[in-house]
DNA sequence: TGTCGAATTGAAGAATTCTTCAATTCGACA
DNA sequence: TGTCGAATTGAAGAATTCTTCAATTCGACA
């Protein structure tokens, strides 16, 4: 399986991107939830909910296990929480760039 | 502006999910580069790097200047090897778990 | 000014990913 | 066994992203 590590990451990064698995992702770093209860707290119905835990349990970042007629899903790794630490950082650093420039443009134009 | 978080965490990922600009984010942590250097190290068709070059500039995430009949490309932000760093780490765990699951699904077969 | 190389852009088709609907699976429980 | 709720799957169209080509911009330099 020769999978170049820089496609591996790529293809890691795009699971990443999608706000309903986000939401997902942060959900459970609480512990370990049903899919009712994410149900009940994203905005989406059922069958896409679904469709994104697929795509989440492909990549191996979460477990799913039936616990009678529902079904709980939880964090396969530990560091997830790092990485979205991190994460929020950068973002934070480019959020703050952004406004700097938008008010320089303001300065600009007035 | 009321783009949710969540939303603004999931393009941040959306904008790291492709290879060649995963490699371009690694080869700039060893300092600004230009664009020849880029492509020469990226196999890719100008045009191309050019357009992914392109999203990384829309995102913040790297700045471009222009010296002389060249641009360089460097890092906008200094956390971006964290991050990396992170993803690495969380991406070694993934796949030593898959790995470990391919070796069950061996001994189970033999 | 004219021309060259470096880099970018616009446009268009190809490829991938999302969303939704209907149908299906699976366990619980009567 | 029959039925219900919870969750998943398959299929199909919509939306987004990628790739490539041709054309364009921009500075250097003759």
């Amino acid at each position: 399986m020769p999978v170049p590590l820089y496609q591996a990451k790529a293809e890691f990064f795009r699971m990443l991107g999608h706000p309903v698995r986000i939401r997902v992702l942060e959900l459970l770093q609480d512990g370990p939830k049903a899919v009712r209860d994410l149900l009940a707290e994203i905005e989406v119905e059922a069958s896409n909910l679904s469709a994104q835990l697929a795509v989440l349990r492909r990549s191996g970042i979460v477990t799913a296990t039936r616990e009678g007629s529902t079904v709980v899903y939880a964090l396969a790794g530990a560091d997830v929480a790092d990485l979205m630490k991190a994460a929020r950082r950068i973002l934070t650093e480019l959020l703050v760039g952004q406004n700097e420039l938008l008010a320089q443009l303001r300065e600009d134009s007035a």
